[in-house]
DNA sequence: GACTAAAAATGAAGCAGATCAAGAAAAGAA
DNA sequence: TTCTTTTCTTGATCTGCTTCATTTTTAGTC
């Protein structure tokens, strides 16, 4: 049963009562995604969120001169969805795309609110999940603003090793903010240095 | 009374209770800081988050070459703080310096838990400021990712104009990413434009 | 109102990283 | 296995922005 993957994960911050419990189960919906497939396109509202239970996912956007930039990736246990479409309920701008088949959770919009209506602790949860991202972003937009692309790429090396195997070069580019070649050069002078 | 403006602020997104209101007041304290003055510094924890009554302030950090990035601004019924710092209750990394003489409620860490704890409607308001705040990140990450210096700064004028004439222009150029003297230019060749 | 210190402006030179173009390698599809 | 498409690589050239050095302007202080 993927729900308890969910459960596990929310426990790892707060502690449900069985009442609770089955109430969040009651809420979230499977749901399965071929790689190259979309769980969110510019223009509709993202009337859900989604939790990874297993595969990858991009959340991206492109320009007018056809250049595309990654705001995000999610892999197993982490959140996707285009937070401000969801947050505010207006038309997404991002791109939400699998990177490999994929199975999430959804939960609607609504449900959500009716949770943390419902339950103190559900509300706790969220906080606590909106406050590490939160944290988590200042991390991210400090460390882009005093550091080169080289130093930003050794970086996410250093902390999502087993990411950069999962997810395409171009994207991981576009996320750290530098040209596809450009990461390719970086990473081709670091295999020559090693060898 | 300047618990006054905090609670009318809250109160934007929640209703408190009479009880929960005079809860919420007892458990922040006024502080003034005098222009130049320091509310936080990198190695020493940040201990309380602050509510800015008046005043303004700008939260950055320096880097081993003498570089100065900035990462928040903060004016009246904002909130202030090293983030990650508070939420961990690790010691800081970033500076916290008044731009001007500015009063500011201060919340104790444990104080603020025991309030989120002691009320579900607090705890609610914690929450929907966590996600709006991640939701602000996200579009200023993406904003960043997809335009140029110009572009940025003229973004910011639209959404700030009453905050330029309150930041240091080498302030506003590390928050957005480029040298003092480039914004500088920028901003020179608009007034020649427009006269 | 004169003096001092901090901030902003300006010119010249340099560079990190982008763009363009073309080929090589890898991944999917039939 | 072959064919097709997507992704990655590599070289050549270009540019947005930085850096450095100096001057001008603004703000703060006695």
């Amino acid at each position: 049963m993927n729900h308890k993957q969910l459960l596990d994960y929310i426990q790892n911050f707060v502690s449900l009562k069985e009442e609770e419990a089955k109430l969040v189960v009651s809420c979230f919906k499977e749901v399965k995604v071929k790689k190259r497939q979309f769980l969110a396109q510019p223009n509709f509202i993202n009337t859900h969120r989604s939790f990874v239970i297993k595969g990858a996912f991009r959340t991206y956007t492109i320009t007018d001169d056809g250049q595309d930039h990654t705001l995000q990736f999610a892999i197993e246990n982490w959140w996707v969805s285009d937070f401000n479409s969801y947050l505010y309920q207006h038309p997404a701008t991002l791109f939400i795309v699998a990177l490999e088949d994929s199975t999430v959770l959804q939960i609607e919009y609504h449900k959500e609110q009716e949770l943390k209506k419902a339950s103190h602790t559900i509300e706790t949860f969220f906080r606590i999940i909106a406050e590490k991202g939160l944290a988590f972003e200042h991390r991210r937009i400090l460390f882009n603003l005093t550091h080169s692309a080289e130093a930003r790429y050794d970086n996410f090396l250093l902390n999502y090793p087993n990411f950069v195997q999962r997810v395409p070069q171009y994207a991981l580019a576009s996320y750290l903010g530098m040209s596809t070649e450009f990461l390719s050069r970086i990473r081709n002078k670091k295999t020559r240095k090693k060898s």
